[in-house]
RNA sequence: GCGGUUGUAGUCUAGUUUGGUCUAGGACAUCAGCCUGCCACGCUGACGACCCGGGUUCAAAUCCCGGCAACCGCACCA
């Protein structure tokens, strides 16, 4: 805009900007609005469409990874299962007098020497007892603290008319992924390694949104589920990026009270073990160079890697990528975490379904199986009414400690029961082993795709000669050309209408402009970050030809109008260069 | 949630201290028209605002109370 605003940092300007030219703006506003809400005009959607879609093209389509969409809400078993209705809430306990507030479990480990585990464990009346047993006051004021209660940052909600029927937002995309891992297992004719994603909305009760599109109580989260076998965790599609090189800032020098960054190529911190998983980097890179291709230059990046107390109560190593924002530094992008079999294996015991798969061995293996075979003639008899759970124990037991016992010993004690050699077949069996089962493990990438928004209009933010320019990369411009008679007379609209028209019909995002002088139109244009703006004069009326400007350098070149469907598609596909769209031209 | 600051058209703002000449002023944007022959020209006109709810007062954008929201700190951020 005309006067710029040195005071204003880049963030402010950047929510005006988008309220004033409709990328996204607080929602409910005509009611006075809540925090952690908001609504992308048309021109946000389609950037943030255009976004998603890049993704899509990247793991989708080019990496073969399965995209699902589940709902929103979803039955707590779910969440009681992934463990998110125990570790989404803090108990805090609120003190009476200076009012602030603290979590419990944290004052009784500070102040009662109650070990982590169990002050997690306690409930809220437990916490209560203890806090004045301990006679625990408030750290800040010396204050007497109030009753602890829970803030649970999920939304609960009843499903149907039934209270009884609680269910939960989602806070993360991923359960939906995990609870239908036998279907998709079998969908990728069940094999491993496979990747899911999914792109949807999830829901966190923030205390206290601030950061515009950054922290969103509702907001589009883009999880990518990758399971593999963890006794084959090799990448195999490492080699295109073991190269390439990673911005670590890890859990051992943030201990050291160091920012020191390792920077280090993808195979030398797999070597190293700075990174636990293939799978795990392999994913990094292809992040690191997502935020690359939406604008942002290697040296504004970074993985920070959670220290043990701060990580996900499913991840056994987890980074966050950021970028660097002018206004709050550091902000995490997306994170990266090793979830295990943590979350397949509480799926399994919390619905008893197998999650398991089966692996077949390369060679079948041969083993002799000892069998103890419990003799019913003998047992029942001797045991009478006990005989069946006696047989039951013998089955559970391992055979090789019976057999030992009875040769040893002459007996073998289940309990109470004293079991005799006669009791008992002992058997060799020959059994061959085709396979096994096991529960694969993990690694999960996740990204804000809000946060991808406002990093692609953080970066594409330029001023040039005191007019606002957003450089989008052009596969994400939400406009991808303008096109604009020269003056609104002398036949100009008409021809200019005509060459908008048959650019739609060839699928391009077209828009048409005759207000004002073409100065302002272009500003306009630049404005809202459209690569290229077409211009008919009064020589297109003569030959057919065009003029085409860039929206970065304002050169012009100038071309036939029969090309432009090709070339532009080529250029939009990154396979052409500006200069190559024509021949130059001086307005 | 707490403390501080703040809330005027699409955007930025004047006015608020000291209530009344405020029928709320300006700039930019937008729209209509003229103009316009390649980078926000000019002219004419139009549209458009006191965050919401109470209270004090003859009179409230202005003072008071409550709510909501934003910004800055604290806390939170799986």
């Amino acid at each position: 805009m005309p006067e710029e605003k040195k005071a204003a940092d880049k963030f402010t300007t950047i929510d005006e900007l988008a309220r004033r030219r409709g990328f996204f703006w607080q929602s409910n506003e005509i009611y006075g609005g809540v925090a952690g809400f908001a609504t992308y005009g048309s021109l946000g959607a389609k950037l943030k469409q255009n976004i998603e879609r890049k993704l899509r093209e990247l793991f989708v389509n080019k990496l073969g990874i399965l995209e699902i969409e589940s709902p929103v809400i979803t039955p707590s078993k779910v969440f009681e299962a992934s463990g998110h209705i125990d570790h989404f809430k803090e108990p805090m306990v609120e003190c009476l007098n200076c009012k602030k507030r603290f979590r419990a479990d944290h004052l009784l480990q500070e102040h009662a020497k109650i070990g982590e585990s169990e002050s997690e464990r306690m409930n809220l009346k437990e916490l209560n007892e203890a806090i004045e047993r301990h006679i625990i006051k408030c750290p800040e004021c010396g204050g007497t603290l109030g009753k602890p209660k829970l803030f649970s940052t999920m939304f609960k909600t009843t499903i149907g008319p039934y209270a009884g029927a609680v269910g939960y937002g989602r806070p993360e995309a991923a359960q939906g992924i995990f609870v239908e891992f036998r279907r998709l297992y079998e969908m990728t004719r069940e094999k491993l390694p496979f990747g899911v994603l999914q792109v949807g909305h999830a829901l966190r009760n923030e205390i206290s949104p601030r950061q515009g599109l950054i922290r969103l109580r509702e907001f589009t989260i883009i999880d990518l589920e990758f399971f593999f076998d963890p006794e084959e965790p090799n990448c195999f599609l490492l080699k295109d990026v073991e190269k390439e090189k990673l911005r670590l800032f890890l859990a051992e020098s943030k201990l050291r009270g160091s920012e020191e960054i390792t920077e280090v190529t993808i195979k030398k911190a797999l070597k190293k073990g700075y990174i636990k998983a293939e799978w795990q980097a392999f994913f990094m890179a292809c992040f690191q160079k997502v935020l690359a291709d939406l604008g942002v230059p290697a040296e504004k990046q970074r993985f920070i890697e959670k220290l043990p107390w701060e990580r996900a109560h499913y991840s056994l190593q987890s980074f966050d990528q950021q970028f660097y924002d002018e206004r709050w530094g550091w902000t995490e992008v997306s994170g990266h975490a090793y979830r295990t079999d943590y979350d397949l294996k509480r799926h399994m015991e919390f619905s008893g379904q197998d999650m398991r798969v089966y692996k077949e061995c390369e060679e079948p293996v041969e083993k002799e199986q000892l069998i103890i075979k419990p003799i019913m003639a003998k047992l029942g008899p001797i045991f009478k009414r006990d005989a069946a759970a006696v047989a039951e124990m013998l089955s559970k037991t391992d055979p090789k400690e019976i057999e030992t016992s009875l040769k040893k010993k002459g007996h073998h004690m289940l309990g109470k029961f004293k079991i005799l050699p006669e009791h008992v077949e002992i058997e060799r069996q020959k059994v061959v082993e085709r396979g096994s089962r096991f529960i694969p493990h993990v690694v999960e990438p996740s990204v804000g795709s809000d946060r991808l928004v406002y990093v692609a209009l953080e970066y594409a933010y330029h001023v040039k000669e005191g007019r606002v320019l957003l450089s989008f990369p052009r596969d994400i411009a939400p406009v991808q050309i303008g096109v604009y008679p020269l003056v609104s007379k002398d036949g100009l609209p008409e021809k200019a209408l005509k060459l908008h028209k048959r650019l739609l019909d060839e699928g391009f995002m077209v828009d048409y402009d005759e207000a004002g002088s073409i100065g302002r139109r272009y500003a306009r244009a630049d404005e809202i970050g459209i690569p290229l703006g077409i211009t008919v004069d009064y020589d297109t009326l003569k030959d057919d030809t065009v003029t085409i400007r860039d929206r970065d350098t304002w050169e012009q070149v100038r071309s036939p109008i029969a090309a432009l469907p090709e070339l532009l598609r080529r250029y939009f596909r990154w396979k052409i260069n500006f200069k190559d769209l024509g021949k130059p031209f001086k307005g």
